[in-house]
DNA sequence: TATAAACCTGAGTAAAATAGTCAAGTATAT
DNA sequence: ATATACTTGACTATTTTACTCAGGTTTATA
C-alpha cells in the first residue's frame, strides 16, 4: 500500500500555494523550484485540480493558481479525488453481489477491507489544507 | 492507495486455514480451490508466512499447514510484514534528516504521511486473524 | 506591438512494480 | 511404489507510475 507521487506532489504543492492564498498568483514555476517538482508533471495536476475547482487559473505575464475555495473547505478528501489518488483495498465491485472470487457471495476478506477502507478515507476527510498550512507555520516558529 | 492481492490473499488464505485450525492441516490446494487463488502464488506467500512463523508446514500425503501461533496472537501487522504489503507514505528515508525534496529539512508534507502511516498501522495492529474468523461465522449464523 | 512569462493539452515512453507462471525438485502417509 | 503435498528459484507478461515532449494560447508590460 503505497502513495503515488501524484497524490503527494499534488497535495505538497497545494500547501506552498496556500501559503500565499490571495496575496498574489503563484506560479507552477516557483512552486517546481521550491518543491523540487518537475514543471510540466505539475502542469498536468493542476490541470485535474482546476477541472474539480480546487484551483483556479489566471494566464498571461504574472500569472497563476490561486485557491478557488477557502483551504478551510479544501479537505484531503477532495485534493486525491482531484487527481485519481483513490483509495482501493477491495477488489470486486462494491455495487455487485459477486466476491472478487467470482463466486456469489463476497469472500472472507470482504467486509475487512471495506473498513480498512473507511478507516483510511476517514483520515482524509478530517484533515483540511488550512490544517496543513498551520502545522506548518507552527513548525517554523 | 491500493492493496496488493499478495497481502489480500495472504490474509485471505489464513483465515480459510483458520478456520480449520488445529483439526488437520489445511493443504494450499485446498485452500486454492475454496478461494480461487493460484496454487502456485500461494504457495510464493506461504514460503514467506512459514517463514516468519505464523505457519507451520507438514509434508507429504496428508500434509498442509497449520498455524504455528494462536489466532489470537496473530496480527494483521504480522502477516502484511511477513509479505512485504508495507505500508509506505513517506517518500524519504525517515531516519535520514534530510527531505524527499533533496533539502536538508523535511518536505511540507512530510508529517501528514508520517501521522497518516501510523494511523493505518494502527488498524492493522488491532485486528487479529480470531477477530477475522469472529467475524465470518457471525456473518453466516 | 513585440516579447516573454505563464497557462494549456494530448501524446508518448522508460522504468518499476505487480501478479503471476514454470520447472524441477524433496518428504511422507498409505 | 506412488501419489500427495510442500520447497525453491527463476522467469515473464501486464499494468501502473512517473514522468517527458511538443506543440499550442493568453496576457502584462516595456
Ligand atoms: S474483496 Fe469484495 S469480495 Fe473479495
Ligand atoms: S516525505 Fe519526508 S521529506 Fe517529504
Amino acid at each position: 500500500m503505497k502513495l503515488t507521487s501524484k497524490g503527494r506532489y499534488a497535495v505538497m504543492a497545494l500547501v506552498d500555494l496556500a501559503r500565499f492564498d490571495n496575496i498574489n498568483p503563484v506560479s507552477l514555476r516557483d512552486i517546481s523550484l521550491r518543491q523540487g517538482i518537475s514543471l510540466d508533471y505539475l502542469e498536468q495536476i493542476f490541470s485535474k485540480l482546476r477541472k474539480k475547482e480546487i484551483v483556479q487559473s489566471i494566464r498571461g505575464t504574472q500569472g497563476g493558481y490561486i485557491l478557488k475555495r477557502k483551504a478551510k473547505e479544501i479537505k484531503l478528501t477532495n485534493i486525491f479525488d482531484a487527481v485519481d489518488e483513490k483509495v482501493k483495498t477491495v477488489q470486486c465491485k462494491k455495487e455487485s453481489k459477486k466476491g472478487c472470487n467470482g463466486k456469489s457471495t463476497k469472500c472472507l476478506t470482504h467486509n475487512l477491507w471495506d473498513e480498512l477502507e473507511n478507516h483510511i478515507n476517514n483520515f482524509f476527510e478530517e484533515k483540511s489544507l488550512e490544517d496543513l498550512v498551520k502545522d506548518n507555520s507552527e513548525r517554523r516558529i
